[in-house]
RNA sequence: GGGUAGGUGGUCGAGUGGUUAAUGGCACCAGACUGUAAAUCUGGCCGCGAGAGCGUACGAUGGUUCGAAUCCAUCCCUGCCCA
């Protein structure tokens, strides 16, 4: 059988150690490292598949919960899948609902069988568990889908993160077991652990049993101080296998992203950039700025000097503040495709100068400038 | 000219004798945001002060009262109705 997900390794930086590869997938190559927007309901918010495209975006997200509550499963596979419904030719990955765990607190309750949870939406009782997330993964079509996992909150206890952790390995068997499209889609195993560096190893080495077609780093960038991150991120990375995907979820600002390839990720994604457009603030080269700030009233000046988007190209700091501060959906829309622009950009480099064995330089400069350090 | 309803902080609008520097909404000023319960949330928003605090303030002036945005008198202004 031949597998939906392979990975190629094109070149590892000398002075970094990073990777540079391709991810084979059946919609189309994905230059690795890469940054993957977030497109909970079918839809990156504000932009359209062809703005996608233009900013560069190779692969996109979308969640198993947000969809099997809405518009229901059901109703994407008649609509011919996730990527015919929402007019998407290029590869798609799904969350399993795993964040949903995490992110919905009390609306929730676990279980070895699975999590029940309450809807965002109505309140009334909805149940995921592996071979659930499985059925609405495999029903969405995307090409790669998540393990239905835990996220564990930051902090918890060694006690609990073990727990947690073991049931989500439970969890990634079972859901091996009942992927059903196997040669259409590659499943992904979720190393959990917390922040206890024998449990990443146990979770690593048992999920690795399972032979998965690609691994992903989970349970980090939850609220931790930078350097607990990056201490689970270096120590996490080097267990995961070097001939398949490695994937860091829910990363990040442009420092987390740079981090994370340096460590040997070839795969992040965030909401951040769309986030925080839609709140006003832009990703630049010289740092973040909250555009819908004062200052920036009479600043007839691009968002970023350096950049190359639409956006840019047309539009001044004044305006795109105007637009935001009279709520008008327009100002969101410019910031989203700058804001994602602006990362696959420094991906776009972050690949460039793995290449040229040159991503330690290219990480200084990129502080200095960015403002990271002072 | 007569009648009537009103005049509150940037704005709209509560409050009708004391815990009122004065509820709310909006506007404004900031901050947060990392596998999206998020076009959301949090804080600030009379002046001076780091702060305790001090000073001004509910159209104007005068009065009643221990105490007034709130009660009384006069005046000014606005809306509506009648002539």
């Amino acid at each position: 059988m031949k597998p939906a997900i392979t990975y190629e390794l094109l070149h590892e930086c000398k002075q970094t150690g990073a990777r540079r590869g391709v991810i084979h997938t059946p919609h189309g190559d994905i230059q690795t490292p890469v940054f993957m927007p977030v497109g909970t309901q079918a839809t990156v918010k504000s932009m359209t598949p062809e703005e996608l495209k233009e900013v560069n975006a190779q692969i996109i997200l979308s969640n198993t919960y947000h969809l099997f509550l809405r518009p229901g499963h059901d109703l994407v596979k008649e609509a011919g899948g996730l990527h015919q419904f929402m007019n998407w030719d290029r590869p798609i990955l799904t969350d399993s609902g795993g964040f949903q765990v995490f992110s919905l607190g009390q609306l929730r309750k676990i279980s070895e069988e699975g999590v029940e949870f309450q809807s965002h939406l109505d309140g009334s009782k909805k149940f995921l568990s592996p071979e659930k997330a499985m059925e609405v993964e495999n029903a969405l079509g995307a090409d790669i889908m998540m393990a239905f996992d835990e996220c564990c909150p930051y902090p918890s206890t060694y006690e609990y993160t073990k727990k947690s952790m073991e049931r989500t390995t439970r969890w990634a068997k079972r859901c091996k077991d009942a992927h059903k499209r196997q040669e259409e889609q590659g499943l992904f195993g979720i190393i959990q652990g917390g922040f206890y560096k024998d449990l990443r190893e146990k979770s690593a080495e048992d999920l690795i049993s399972l032979d998965f077609p690609g691994y992903a780093i989970g349970g980090i960038s939850v609220g931790e101080p930078k350097e607990k991150f990056l201490e689970v991120l270096n120590y996490t990375t080097p267990l995961m296998p070097k001939d398949k995907p490695r994937y860091l979820m829910g990363v990040g600002t442009p420092d987390y992203l740079i981090e994370a390839a340096i460590a040997g990720i070839d795969m992040c994604d965030c909401v951040l950039p769309t986030r925080i457009a839609r709140h006003g603030t832009a990703l630049t080269s010289q740092g973040k700025i909250v555009v819908r700030n004062a200052t920036y009233e009479r600043d007839f000046t691009k968002l970023d000097p350096e950049c190359d988007c639409y956006t840019c190209k047309n539009y001044t700091r004044a305006y795109i503040r105007h637009l935001v501060k009279t709520n008008e959906i327009l100002g969101i829309r410019l910031l989203s495709i700058h804001n994602i622009k602006f990362l696959t950009n420094l991906m776009d480099k972050v690949r460039i100068e793995i290449e040229n064995d040159n991503l330690g330089n290219f990480k200084n400069d990129f502080y200095r400038k960015y403002g990271y350090i002072k």
